[in-house]
DNA sequence: TTTTCGGATTATGCATTCATTTTTTGAGGC
DNA sequence: GCCTCAAAAAATGAATGCATAATCCGAAAA
């Protein structure tokens, strides 16, 4: 019965994933964005392929084609003949970053009044709090942690996988400088506060609310970026 | 003095283009892109390296890379070990693809109505008219083509290119689909009443409502799509 | 006739090799 | 001492090779 496989893929692409064996490059892709997002690999610095083959007791094929798959997702930079390095976010990639994030979010808050269950709201609810209590505390780390959960339980809770792999594929490329947005306790507070009207406006299923508010806490987020920098530059 | 480049490139990460040599793979990334674009590759054909790497005249390596690179994109689906075909989209895919490119020209248009010149404007106007002479004479094709045109250029206006190219990204996905939402003629004659909308809206830089109908005009060519795709069943 | 099985053929995944380009190193000139 | 230049070393881009998995094809069985 030739060609049977063939046919069970083609009426249930969606499991695909339950046939298919791993493809190298894609874990060294996944691996590499680790190591990137874990600050192991910094932005500018150079990729050594030999380094990395080592590293990952792989051949230079795979590690090649992944760092071809990071190109054009913005983590990685090709310099033809000169090798690879960690890319770096412009100034100019930021602010175009920002409202493309602040568009998907605004999405995501929007399908989310939709289509969350009571059970969703409670769960960002208690996110929420969680969070506001690192606040208090002055517990940064644990703060940007609840943050990043409780935007992706919103976007899980949208139920577009499209737009939650676009919005992680675009979040990878800021996230080092969203870490320096709260730099300022008063940005932080602001944050915090803005973090209030999110929930409500979720819990009040307002989309169109929620929408502009995620919207406008992002751009608020690019505006501290931006003085953070600065300050930065300054000193 | 050696470094020299170096630091020229790292000073003006803008003029890379200018200096570096292509790369073998990005090439074949854009000749395969034009080559399912056209039609030439259809949606669940299988690619066969063998095949390409002859008519490209190149080896098996660069070509895979540029399958790998395709697969994230949604171009390329990747079975391991059973070789490449190119993707077809779900109506999963379709459902969700539209919201985001919704999202992301309502950006757009916000953008554009700050940017833009007044020749930006009578650019679009410009070719809105010609598109309306177009639907007029029934001429699909030249629709269209025009009707990508004024899109194209509202997201050019916006002057975000981060922004264009993620939307160029989602579109190469839904271009195929996106022909046959103008199939009935009363759909083509709401469109062309919905790009009029536009057009005013943009005359008048009226960011907001322009954001609201460029995403209401997404939005209704999912329903046209989802509809001639039942029709297309039921025969 | 249709289905099942097994070897031959083909295609794929990854490693290795080869040809260039770039970077490094160091000797010589200013 | 610093710059210039050239040869050596290293790294990259792409082609080739090899082991394995999938597909094809024909004979045998139902």
């Amino acid at each position: 019965m030739e060609g049977s496989v063939e046919r069970f893929l083609q009426e249930n692409p969606a499991n695909d994933e339950l046939v298919r064996p791993p493809l190298l490059h894609e874990e060294i892709v996944e691996h590499l964005r680790d190591l990137i997002f874990a600050g192991e690999l910094m932005p500018g610095t150079r990729v050594s392929e030999k380094d990395l083959c080592a590293r990952f007791g792989i051949s230079r094929t795979p590690l090649r084609e992944a760092l071809k798959v990071l190109a054009p997702e913005g983590l990685i930079t090709l310099l033809p003949n000169r090798g690879a390095r960690v890319a770096q976010l412009t100034p100019e990639d930021t602010e175009e970053l920002f409202p493309v994030m602040g568009a998907l979010e605004a999405l995501s808050g929007e399908l989310a009044c939709v289509c969350a269950t009571d059970t969703d709201i409670a769960e960002v609810k208690a996110l929420h709090y969680q969070m506001a209590l690192h606040h208090t505390r002055g517990e940064r780390e644990d703060y940007f942690r609840l943050n990043q959960n409780i935007h992706r339980k919103i976007m899980e809770t949208a139920g577009n996988p499209t737009l939650a792999s676009v919005y992680d594929a675009l979040a990878g490329r800021i996230r080092r400088v969203r870490y320096i947005a709260n730099a300022s306790q008063s940005r932080w507070d602001q944050a915090m506060v803005e973090h209030e009207a999110i929930l409500a406006a979720f819990e009040a299923r307002n989309g169109a609310r929620l929408a502009v508010l995620l919207k406008s806490h992002l751009m608020n987020k690019l505006a501290a970026v931006k003085k953070a920098i600065e300050v930065g530059k300054m000193r």
